[in-house]
This record gives C-alpha cells, structure tokens and sequence, in this order.
DNA sequence: CTCCATAAGTTCAATAATTGAACTTTGTGG
DNA sequence: CCACAAAGTTCAATTATTGAACTTATGGAG
C-alpha cells in the first residue's frame, strides 16, 4: 500500500485509513467477516490479482485483524478475524446503509441489519452513552483536540487546544 | 480513480466503496464536513497532488456529495457538502472510533463526540429501529438477499435466496 | 502408488494511478 | 500597477495494480 501524506496525521480517521483506507482491504474484511478465510475464496469472491491479495493479507495478519494459522496439521492457511477486524463491524454496516440509502436496488434492500434474538430491525445510529438514547446527526458535535507539539526551547507550558471539526448537518 | 472488479457486485458495501473507497476521497469527505471548502484548503490540508485532487473533487461533485459553487461574484469557487455527504458522518465516526480504540493516542481522545445540547458523550451503535434501544454486535445478525438472476429462458419464478452474512462476534 | 485437481502462492511484463514540480490564468489587496 | 494567492493544468518520473503463466505441496480417486 502507498504510503500516503495524511499518514502521520494523528486523527484517528486518518489513523482508521492508514490500515483499512486503500482499494481493498475493506471488502477483505467484509468477506473475512462473512466467513471467507481461505486464499482462494478471498480470491474468487473479490477477483483482485493474487499477488496483491498475497500482499494485502500480510499487511492485514501485521495489524492484527486477520490470523494466519496453518488448516489442521497441513500447510493449507486460514486467515481468522481477530478482534480488532469484528470491531468494524458497525463501520462497515454503516457505509452498508449509506449505500442502501443513496444507491438502492431496484428490487429493495440487499441486506437486513436485525436482532438476532426476535428478528426486529437494527441500525447504525449515534447513541448518547448516559441512558443510551438514539440522537439525531444535527444533535451531535465534534470536538477536535490539537496534536500537542513538541516542547517550545524555552520550555513554555504547552495549552491544549479545542476546535470545532466535523461539523453538524444543517 | 481505478475500476475495481467489486464495483458491478451489488452488494451496498460495494457499492459505497465504489464511491468513497479509494485513498484519499473520504479524508477529503473529512474534511469536507470540517468546514473546508477551498481547493487550497484541501490541498493544504491533506497534501495530495494538485492534479489529484482536482479530479476527486471532479468525482465527489459527478457523485453528488459535493456542490461546486462560484464564491459570490468571482471565478473562485467553493465545494459545499450535499446532503449525501453528510449522510456520510455516521460511517466516518464509526471509522474514528474504531481508531481511536486501536490505535489510541498516548495522550488522550483526539476526538470527543457528544450532545450539542448537554454536551453528554455520543457513540455510534447498534439501536433496535422498534425502541431505539442500543443492542450488543454480537446480538446483530445480518441477512443478505442474494441478487435476482435474469429470468430462466423457461420463464420458471424466482425465489428470493437468503443467506448469512456478515457472521456475528464471537 | 500414481495421476489429476486444487490451494496458496511467486514471478514478471504491461498498464494505470500517483507524485512532484513547474507552469498558467484570474483576482485581490495595497 | 505590482505582488501574491487561488485554482487549476501539464508532464515526466515513480509506484501500484493487473493479468497471466509458473511453482509447490496436498488431497482424493482409482
């Protein structure tokens, strides 16, 4: 993967970008989160070139979201979820809905989001963390913290700044 | 940006990568949302080729998730994000989440997300569409309706498929 | 035990995308 | 009028990606 400029930005977007955010990985994870772990079925279900799945996979094993392990005892490979990899899990949903909503099938939803318990349908909303209500997009607000930078050479007190970022509908 | 052999799946996930899953366009879409508006300003801001931009600029205003509007009276212009683009903060955020758990800064949240209102902190979940209450991913099932083939020259109906997808935590 | 198919790669040439830097053209502020 | 910023464009050099052929090791069928 190319090593791009906002790399070093210390937002976590970016930072999320910096694994997840080239032409691939995200449909690699969304096959590994469906089930798909082996070589060729990453392969087939995507049709990219071999040798950059080869390379995806290994950058995907170095950050942790996917486990290489050896099938049984033969040298056949299967590349598991991790942790790290189910946690995007409501990211991808996210971008799912986005993409239901402004790019609809003619023939209606492709995927249903419920609860696996009664069937009910579920969604990727902002949700406040006291009492867990949902709240509207417009109603939420981004606070930035700036990068703290090195010290200055005379050792001045270094102020934490705030700063609107990503800003509300509207 | 490339034609990926994903692009024709239709799968909403696809459909939204087509779009927003290269390398830069959802940096610019971060941006977008922040408040820049200025070729100059994305340019600055992300350090991407001038000749690049100008062209994910072009794309993101042929997709509709920004306006290309001459400023006042002059032939400047400014790029306004649409509605569409907006739509794209949920998804965003859950990707800052994600990498602010991951990849955390040693110095504490880059971002703080919370009630305009309260300032009460705010997530992105899972939330039942009935009650709105906020459900476990590993409670999240996702089913996935296969794609509707041509019809058989015989005229035989089509059943609609349903398959798992997007296998749960755990 | 041999033969063929499949899994998981590797290698390499051809093509496409991205960078970096220099170069236009308008517009604006003094 | 001058200098400088904004918004591009152009083009050569560098990287990434594709596509196809080639390797190696198993796994089963007979």
């Amino acid at each position: 993967m190319t090593t791009r400029s906002y790399e070093q930005h210390n937002c976590p977007i970016a930072q999320a970008l910096r694994i997840v955010g080239d032409q691939w990985t995200l449909m690699i994870v969304r096959d590994a989160l469906r089930g798909v772990c082996r070589f060729e079925g990453f392969q087939k279900s995507l049709g990219l070139s071999r040798n950059l799945l080869t390379r995806r996979l290994r950058q995907l094993e170095e950050e942790g979201l996917l486990e290489r392990r050896p099938v049984d005892g033969s040298r056949r490979y299967e590349y598991c979820p991790t942790a790290k990899c189910r946690d995007l899990r409501v990211a991808l949903l996210a971008l799912a809905e986005w993409g239901e909503r402004w790019r609809p099938d003619p023939d209606g939803p492709r995927l249903q989001v419920r609860d696996r318990n009664d069937g009910e349908a579920v969604g990727v909303r902002f949700c406040r963390l006291d009492d867990g209500a949902v709240i509207d997009s417009g109603d939420v607000e981004v606070i930035r913290r700036r990068a703290a930078r090195a010290a200055e050479p005379d050792g001045e007190r270094l102020m934490e700044h705030i700063e609107n970022s990503i800003g509300s509908d509207g």
